[in-house]
RNA sequence: GGCCCGUUGGUCAAGCGGUUAAGACUCCGCCCUCUCACGGCGGCGACAAGGGUUCGAUUCCCUUACGGGUCACCA
């Protein structure tokens, strides 16, 4: 067989060799030991939370060693493309602080000397690639139809062999050039396959940064080089791309390590320095029609769309903090040892990466963005707040912005000190959090263990003493002297020793009042509630619940 | 089915031949306290099973079970 006369017959049209594409893509000068690293989406506009956790990762492996970490997009599947696909995910990832240094920036744009960083650009590189495998002998043209190559596989399965277009049935490997050609002139359509070299007996193995080592038979299958319409496989453009871009460090979900054979024999027949792989476990989710584990679906979890958390409103860096949770198992630790350091100071690294799947926890989730909130200063709670509630609760939005320094107020209660409060775990909450300074109460939950009179009585006397001028070490000690004077004990622990002597005791008294300034039993500091409520909404609310109380009757 | 990967409390997880088997989240109790929250203290709760190797296995080897992935002209 002539070679060069079939590579000539496959592909007329490509004239740059290969040669002068290695030439043209200048090779990294990079420190030792900095990762090249990448995050390789398709553009279904769609980001996976499991995509993020990659995406992450590949960035905190790349700059922790002063490497770099770029956005390529894989575009070989026109089927799922969607529009503004390419601009959806750069922003879904740009929005967690994480920093792409190269690569895709929207549909058209891009940054980076190792550009097209979109594979449906780069089809005539990928060609002259495979014109220099189909001249060497190592690819061949396959005209195989679907129902052919299903025929294949039936036979296999009835005969318990592994399916697959290999040995004896990759019957277009032996084509003559003349049949070939005949082929070609009915314009019957074809894809170009690998001729692998690959022993069924030889194993091959790799270090995997995440799992170690891992073992495997030689790839055997002609595999998909360039399909029907000249667009390579993700196998092919994987080989050929992160090789010109310099990729040292491939970092994608575990799915792929049983194609790692494939991409090795890829690297090798193609010359090429093979990278290192770490293949990260998903994120799983626990499944309460079968108890166990399944991976995060797109369909079933709304938590499995990356634009979820913004939606109900977990602050971006909470989400990131909550993943560097499940990417290294120190870092909880060291962020108990640094409470204050920015979390981009963590030293992340492969060694503390779980290799089995985490289940994706929410709970978790929650208790770190309660924290992360709670140190958060009133202006920034603001703004995370306002931001939110623009995009996704109108109605709330108007209410803030009325009077943004008493919505502020309202943030500032009990924050900034020690032990800040931890009610918030995102956006969402706030509205219900914040519902009565906006609107008096329409009903009370008032404490059942006191009569209507007595709290009317409290309320009254309450209204008499009241001085909005009090300093908050003042406030409290005025309860306490009315509430002995009522004939309640002054503290719990008096009324707890002489039952008999107390109507109650001044948690019952304060409780009222709570009640009738907020409708509820729980609430942050009272006295700063009312010094936020004001002088006037103060009483009137003491009015509208002794009027409610009365009704009653 | 073949080939891979995995399996420590409900969840996330330390551990890397000898430990009372850390810690975090959740849950429960107590303390603090005018409520709640915060915080403090304490509690419940685990090495998938069976064989080896070894003086000794959570740790090493094998088998089994279970879970997951993959076997496309999808990535």
């Amino acid at each position: 067989m002539d070679n060069k006369k079939l590579a000539e017959l496959l592909f007329p049209q490509i004239e740059q060799t290969k040669e002068e594409i290695e030439n043209s893509y200048k090779k990294r000068d990079l420190p030792q030991g900095a990762r090249v690293t990448r995050f390789a989406p398709s553009p279904t506009g769609f980001l996976h939370i499991g995509g993020l956790f990659a995406a992450f990762v590949s960035e905190r492996a790349a700059h922790t060693t002063d490497g770099v970490f770029y956005l390529r997009i894989e575009d070989t599947d026109k089927k799922r493309e969607v529009e503004n696909g390419v601009t959806g995910i750069v922003k879904g990832i740009t929005d967690f602080g994480i920093k792409i240094d190269e690569g895709m920036l929207s549909e058209t744009e891009s940054v980076g000397d190792y550009a097209p960083y979109i594979q449906s650009k780069r089809a005539k590189i990928y060609q002259s690639y495979c014109k220099d495998l189909v001249e060497k002998g190592l690819a061949y043209p396959c005209f195989c139809s679907a129902e052919e190559l299903n025929a294949v596989r039936e036979e296999q399965e009835k005969n318990k062999e592994n399916p697959g277009y290999y040995g004896k049935y990759a019957k277009c490997r032996d084509l003559t050039l003349e049949q070939i050609e005949e082929n070609i002139k009915n314009g019957m359509p074809y894809v170009l396959r690998l001729k692998s070299p690959g022993d069924e007996n030889k194993r091959i193995s790799f270090e995997d940064g995440i799992k170690g080592t891992i073992e495997m038979p030689e790839n055997i299958l002609d595999i998909v080089l360039l399909k029907t319409d000249g667009i390579p496989t993700y196998h092919f453009a994987h080989a050929i791309d992160d090789h010109l871009m310099g990729t040292n460090y491939v970092i994608r979900g575990d799915e792929w390590i049983s194609s790692a054979p494939i991409h090795l024999q890829l690297f090798d027949v193609l010359g090429f320095e093979t990278p290192s792989y770490a293949h990260i476990s998903p994120i799983m989710k626990e499944d309460e029609e079968t108890g166990g584990k399944r991976k995060l679906s797109k369909r079933k979890d709304p938590e499995a769309a990356v634009s979820y958390y913004h939606e109900v409103g977990y602050p971006n860096k909470a989400v990131l903090e909550y993943l560097y949770t499940i990417a290294n198992s120190n870092y909880e630790q060291w962020r108990m040892e640094n409470p204050d350091t920015p979390m981009e100071e963590f030293e992340f690294d492969f060694a503390h990466m779980s290799k089995a799947g985490a289940l994706f926890d929410l709970v978790k989730l929650t208790d770190v963005s309660k924290t992360y909130i709670s140190k958060l200063t009133t202006d920034e709670v603001f703004e995370g707040v306002k931001a939110w509630a623009e995009e996704y609760n109108k109605d709330f939005y108007e209410l803030l912005m009325k009077d943004t320094d008493y919505s502020k107020s309202i943030f500032a209660i009990e924050r900034g000190n020690e032990k800040p409060r931890k009610d918030i775990a995102k956006w969402e909450d706030t509205p219900a959090y914040t519902e009565y300074f906006f609107n008096a109460p329409e009903a009370y939950d008032f404490p059942e263990n006191l009569s209507k009179e007595d709290m009317i009585e409290i309320l009254q006397k309450y209204k008499k003493v009241y001085n909005h001028n009090d300093i908050a070490d003042d406030w409290f000690p005025r309860v306490r002297d009315m509430s002995e004077a009522l004939g309640y004990a002054k503290a719990p622990k008096f009324y707890k020793k002489n039952p008999e002597e107390f109507k109650g005791h001044v948690g019952d008294v304060s409780s009222v009042i709570r009640v009738a300034a907020t409708g509820r039993r729980n609430t942050p500091d009272l006295y700063q509630i009312l010094q936020v409520l004001g002088e006037k909404e103060t009483m009137d609310r003491f009015d509208r619940a002794i009027s409610a109380l009365k009704e009653e009757k």
